[in-house]
DNA sequence: TTGTAAGCGTTATCAC
DNA sequence: GTGATAACGCTTACAA
C-alpha cells in the first residue's frame, strides 16, 4: 500500500506541506492557482485523511456526556442505563466519556443532581429521564444556555429549551393499545382502562390515546372506567376486583401501568383471565405466565434499551459529526404477543428451558 | 486538563518511557519489581492510553467491510443499505471503510460478484444478502476461511459457514400474523395466505408460522388456501381473485408477499374491503389507501434500516473491540398500524399533509 | 504567499 | 534490563 499523505502531494506539487494544509483546509494566505493545482493533485492520488493523526495533532478535547436517570432496580431505567453506556463504549476509542450520576429514585434528589453537574460545567452533554419536568425547567435552560446540550430520554421537558428528546410517544401507544383490543373485541364492547396517575403526562396520553382511538376502532365500543391506582398495589388490586365485580359485561382492560400484576391478580380471583381481553404495557419477567395462561393478548413496549442507545448516540453524532439534534426522535413502541416473546430480552432468560411457548 | 501518558508515568518512577511500555504490554525484558511499580503508577494515575497516537503509530490497516446487495429500486434494499452506510460513516474516523458492490438483482451476478470480491483478498468483512443460499456456500466457505467475516443480512445461508445473520426470523413474522388475525376473527374463522413463491426459504417459513399458529389462536379456525403468486402481478390478483369469489365463507387472509397490491384490488373489485380482514407484510407507499379504508388492519415489517445498521454495527464491534459475533441476531418485526404509521420512514412523507390519520 | 520545524502520544528499534 | 530516539501523518506557529 503506498503511501499518500500531505508529504505526498507536497512532493508532486513541488510545494510544502504547510502549502498543502493551506489548500486542503481553505484556509487564507495561498494564491488562487497554486491552491487548485493542490486541490487537483489531492483529489486525483484520492487523498483522504488520516484522521488518527489529525486527531493526535488537534488534541480535540474529551466529549463528557452526563447521565442522570434513577438507579431503581426497576428493570426499565437498567435497561436505558445498558442501552447508553454499551453505545458510549463504542466511542469512547474517539474521546467519548460518560459520568453517571444516578438519582435514588425517579424524581427524588434530580433537581440537586442536575444542577450540580450543570454548575460543574464539565460536561458538554447532559442525558436525563426527568420525574418532574416543570421543576427542572429552569436548569435545564441554564444548562443549554451554557453549551451543554440536554437530552431527554422517556420522558420530556416541553417546556423547557432542551436540545431533544427519545422517547417512545404515550399517545401512540395508548392509540396502539385502542386499536389492538378494538380489533379483538366485536361492537359494542365495554372496556375499562387502569392507570398509574392521570397527573403523570404519559399516563395521561396513554389513557387519551386509548379512549380516543378504542371507539373508532370498534363500533359502538365504550371505555367504561378508568382506573388509578396511584402507583399502589393494593389500590390497584382493589380497584380493578371492583370493576371486574361491578361491571359484568366488561369484555377488555387496558393495563397501561407497569404496576400490572395487581389487576391480573384481581382477575384470576374473579376467574376472568382469558375472558377480559387484557392490552398491557411493558414488559418484565413476572408478567410471563400471565402470557402463557392467556390473561395477556398483547403488551406495548417502550424499548428502554434502544431509547438509551439512541438518545447517546444522537449526543454522540452531534459532538463527533456535527449531526444536528432533531427536535425529538420517536420510537416505534414494540408489541409483544406469545409469537414474538422470545424475542425481547427483557425476558427471555426467564424463558430458557420452558416447553410449549 | 492534566497529560498523563506514558511520559509523564516514566517521570513518575524515574525510568524510560521504553520501559513503561514494556511494563504495560507486558512484554519480556523488564524486571518484575520495576514492572509491578510501573503498574502500581499507571493505574494510580488512571493512566488511558491514547488511541489515536496508538492507531498512528502501529499504523493499523483500515477495516474494509464490502456490502454486496441488490441494487434494485425496491425501496427494502434502498433502507437495507442506508442503514449500513450511515453506519459506516460513523465509524470512519476509526478506519472503518465500506466498499459498495451492488448486485443488479437479487440473485443476478451473485455468485459472480461475490466471488470477484473474496478473490480480491483486500476487505475484512462482507455483507450480504444472498438471493441463492445454496450457490453461494462454496464462496462463503473460502471466504471464511481466509479470514474475511461473512455477515447475512436480510436471508441466511444457513449450509455456509456465514460468521452472523442478521434478520427477521419469517417463522416470528407469520406467527404474528397468525396471532394477530387469530385475535381479530371469530372461532371457526376460514382465513387464506396468500405468499410469493413456497420454494424461497422466508416465505415458507411466514407461511408455515401462520399456518401453525391461526388456528392454535382462533379456535377451528382454518386456512384453506394458499395463493403462490410466483411475484407476479397477473397471477396475484387472478388467483385471489379466485379464492375470493370461490370461498364465500372466507374471513381473512394474511398477505405474506410484499407483492400485495393486486390482492388488495381484486378484494376491492369483489367489496370485500374492510369485510375481509388483511394482516400484510412490509410496508411501502402505495400501500397508504388500504390502511385508510380499512382492507389493511396491520403489516408486519422486516425493518430493512434497523437490518442493515446492525448488520454493520455487528461487523464494526467485532473488529474494533473485539466483540464475538453471535450465530444470529434476530430483530423483532415492527407490526404497522393506522396508530403507528406515521412513525415508519417508508410512508413519512407520502403522509405529510394528509388529513384524518 | 510560501517553507520549516516542532509537537501530539504511542510503538518499535536500536544501542548500552 | 534499560534508555534513547526515530517513526506515524497531521496541524500550527513562526520564519522567510
Amino acid at each position: 500500500m503506498k503511501k499518500n499523505g500531505v508529504r505526498e502531494i507536497a512532493r508532486l506539487a513541488n510545494v510544502s506541506i504547510g502549502t498543502v494544509d493551506r489548500a486542503l483546509h481553505g484556509r487564507r494566505g495561498i494564491s488562487d492557482s497554486t491552491r487548485d493545482r493542490i486541490l487537483a493533485i489531492a483529489e486525483n492520488l484520492g487523498y483522504k485523511p488520516n484522521l488518527a493523526a489529525r486527531a493526535l495533532s488537534v488534541q480535540e478535547r474529551a466529549v463528557r456526556i452526563a447521565i442522570c436517570i434513577p438507579r431503581e432496580i426497576h428493570f426499565y431505567f437498567d435497561q436505558l442505563r445498558q442501552g447508553m453506556l454499551a453505545e458510549a463504549r463504542s466511542f469512547e476509542h474517539l474521546g467519548i466519556e460518560t459520568v453517571y450520576r444516578p438519582t435514588p429514585r425517579l424524581g427524588i434528589d434530580e433537581l440537586a443532581t442536575v444542577t450540580e453537574l450543570v454548575r460543574k460545567g464539565d460536561i458538554n452533554a447532559l442525558i436525563i429521564a426527568p420525574g418532574n419536568p416543570e421543576s427542572l425547567s429552569s436548569v435545564i435552560d441554564e444548562a443549554e444556555k451554557g453549551g451543554i446540550r440536554v437530552v431527554c430520554v422517556d420522558t420530556d421537558a416541553p417546556q423547557s429549551s432542551r436540545s431533544t428528546v427519545v422517547c417512545v410517544d404515550g399517545a401512540v401507544s395508548g392509540m396502539l393499545a385502542g386499536e389492538l383490543l378494538g380489533r379483538f373485541l366485536e361492537p359494542g364492547a365495554c372496556v375499562a382502562v387502569a392507570t398509574g396517575m392521570l397527573a403523570a403526562e404519559d399516563h395521561r396520553k396513554k389513557v387519551d390515546g386509548f379512549c380516543r382511538t378504542f371507539p373508532q376502532v370498534c363500533p359502538n365500543g365504550r371505555v367504561v372506567e378508568v382506573i388509578e391506582d396511584k402507583e399502589d398495589h393494593d389500590i390497584a388490586f382493589e380497584k380493578s376486583f371492583g370493576v371486574f365485580t361491578r361491571c359484568k359485561d366488561l369484555k377488555g382492560i387496558y393495563v397501561s401501568t407497569g404496576n400490572c400484576l395487581p389487576v391480573f391478580r384481581a382477575l384470576n380471583v374473579c376467574g376472568l383471565a382469558g375472558k377480559i381481553k387484557v392490552v398491557a404495557t411493558e414488559l418484565f419477567a413476572e408478567m410471563l405466565p400471565y402470557f402463557k395462561n392467556g390473561t395477556i393478548f398483547a403488551s406495548i413496549t417502550g424499548r428502554a434499551r434502544a431509547q438509551g442507545q439512541v438518545a447517546m448516540r444522537l449526543a454522540i453524532d452531534y459532538f463527533l459529526h456535527g449531526n444536528p439534534l432533531p427536535p425529538r426522535h420517536l420510537l416505534v413502541p414494540h408489541i409483544a404477543m406469545r409469537s414474538n416473546l422470545h424475542l425481547f430480552p427483557e425476558v427471555r432468560s426467564s424463558m430458557m428451558g420452558v416447553r410449549n411457548w
